[in-house]
DNA sequence: TAATGTGAATCGTTTCACAGCG
DNA sequence: CGCTGTGAAACGATTCACATTA
């Protein structure tokens, strides 16, 4: 397989969850130039990307919304669901457990984690919850390949490194530390604080 | 001043919240190095982004890192503190309203907003917070800049014409939409789905 | 010697411009 | 004719390699 980039990654995920949407509203045909519209990326960007997943099935008249996702969906690999858990269930980690919009986007949230017995026993959940310590074992019976770290950072090393252990190759970190594991491991961070630092930054910058 | 380019701006963003933990660790010198191993950039692409902010004052042996994060904040407008809002206090909002790690960040939280009435009145909070309606009138008047918007995907882009109208400049998104606003408007998304599938993506490429 | 700072080269992505095709 | 697909050009960022400095 050709090796997409990570930028072209990134935009084609947000159009797959453009497509979705425009597929739910009725709409059935769209454009390079209708997506770049709705979606910032430039209209030619968004050719490339789509044509370098290697002939994406299109018409002269544009794309057909339904066939275009579906396409980029399978190039992307996200058509096997993964399962993924959440560590900490705090605020945070807890507002994410019950969160809806997971459904048809191939991210199956399996279990629960956190390392207060308390939580575990009065949190209402949809998915089961466990205690921290046994997350290697949990993770690698459910065969969970992905996690949302929701964890204090103090704790996020550890917990990090027990899910590793069990198997899990991807991390999506919410703790405002820099995880340093294997290469192996696909880590994505999500620093709230530093994000808004971003913003303000930008701005400064006119 | 001259234009630091945005994946620079990124990293030393996360750079300077590495170094505000390293002194508050009693860790008065680093190195490209040293911040290499602590943040997973190249000690070369540190050393670049350092001395673009303009003869970042060094010497020979490393960074100090007390200063360094002085000049970083400095150099990217950090210093001044911004007014930021939340917007949507749902569990997502609700975490972030009473999360502790705005702290010397240079971001200070002045207020939350939701259109149910019944929310505002029931939550507790560190900060004022008014119903939906008066978005525009109070952000205006609290000189806020920026929000972070914790709202379901159909109230997103009401909610961001509302800031704006009011002046905001810059905005957090959570909601799972591509808001597309005036182009002076700096948005930064933070879809969770998303993040979840470019994981999944990455992962299976390899 | 051990570190930064930086021109030069490399690498990768985005934009341009147009051929091709219904 | 409108829109995609794509080679080529342009741009921007990262890495390399080394001069520099205490």
């Amino acid at each position: 397989m050709k090796q997409i980039p990570t930028p072209s990654i990134e935009r084609l995920s947000v159009l797959s969850s453009t497509l979705s949407r425009l597929a739910a509203e009725g709409v059935e045909k769209t454009s390079s130039a209708d997506l770049e519209k709705r979606t910032g990326f430039s209209a030619c960007t968004i050719r490339k990307d789509i044509s370098a997943l290697g002939g994406a099935g299109t018409d002269t008249a544009g794309y057909r919304s339904k066939q275009l996702q579906a396409v980029i969906e399978k190039e992307l690999g996200l058509e096997t669901p993964r399962n993924c858990c959440i560590v900490g269930l705090g605020r945070m980690g807890g507002s994410i457990l019950s969160y809806g919009g997971f459904a048809d986007s191939g991210i199956v949230i399996k279990a629960g984690f956190d390392s207060s017995i308390n939580v575990i026993e009065l949190l209402r959940s949809p998915v089961p919850l466990y205690p921290a310590y046994e997350i290697t074992e949990k993770v690698r019976e459910l065969g969970i390949e992905l996690a949302i770290l929701t964890v204090p950072a103090e704790a996020a090393l550890k917990s990090a490194q027990r899910l590793v252990d069990g198997g899990v190759r991807g991390i999506l970190n919410f703790a405002p530390i820099n995880l340093v594991l294997g290469s192996d491991v696909v880590v994505r961070n999500l620093f709230v604080v530093d994000e808004l630092r971003v913003i303000s930054a930008l701005l400064a910058g006119r």
